[in-house]
DNA sequence: GTATATCTACTATGTATGTAGTAGATATGT
DNA sequence: ACATATCTACTACATACATAGTAGATATAC
């Protein structure tokens, strides 16, 4: 597989690296919110099991820890997400957009900017 | 919780359920593509346990097979997983439809169409 | 250079899931 | 009624994941 499946706690250490770049686990587990913050050896197995998948890898050390950084881009990783909720749905976007309208989050400016977008990457696409 | 997490074949299960209504295990085994057909017990036991979850249940018997029907609504799950992707998304649209459009699966025609879909749920909400 | 703190590497455990087999109950065909 | 097919209920097992503890290595403070 090109881009292995990331569950919900992977991606959130991802999110750390994405906004630091290469980083302990000491400080991956210290970004967590104190009232939901894993275990130091929960964060550590688990970034080791992220490095076994290849989406980080060590760097090098500073003192006697070991530094870590994403392999994979927030790009990337959030393309799949995204390619993955699609295939739930049949690759239809439709379903997709009505539930985003209702769930009240997707707003006429989002529509417009999206129209932007759009166009401007069809130019490009010439 | 209202509305458990459905799995890959739990929501499969959950499709055939939705076009069909009240199913045999077998009739749901049966419609998967035979490329990819899992045994038999393998549907029966998921279903199994997707009725201890309560998504499903059984309302009658026919000859000596049970029949099921969804508890949950097509509509209710779908909204499901919109709002599990865009909590990892941190609840921003933007990025989401971002990568829609990157996809090639949104057109210009889904976007108008989102846009009246919007326009005539905010007349009534008036 | 010894005590203390920190980190690594490894092990363990419980739950969820996908997978499917088996024994016994139940129906069907003739 | 008897053979055959089908279904249920139960059991089993491997993998992935979230969780975290422990022993021993490595650094730091003084």
């Amino acid at each position: 597989m090109t881009l292995p499946k990331l569950t919900k706690l992977e991606l959130q250490i991802m999110e750390v690296l994405w906004d630091r770049g290469a980083t302990s686990i000491r400080e991956i587990q210290e970004a967590f919110p104190e009232r939901s913050r894993p275990a130091y050896t929960t964060i550590q197995t688990t970034v080791y099991r992220m490095e076994k998948k290849k989406v980080v890898r060590r760097v090098k050390k500073i003192s006697n820890a070991h530094i870590f950084e994403p392999v994979v881009s927030r790009h990337a990783a959030q393309r799949r997400l995204i390619d993955e909720l699609l295939s739930l749905f049949g690759g239809r976007t439709q379903p997709v957009m009505a539930h985003l309208i209702e769930s009240g989050k997707l707003t006429l400016d989002d529509l417009r900017e999206a129209e932007k977008t759009m166009r401007s990457l069809q130019k490009k696409e010439k």
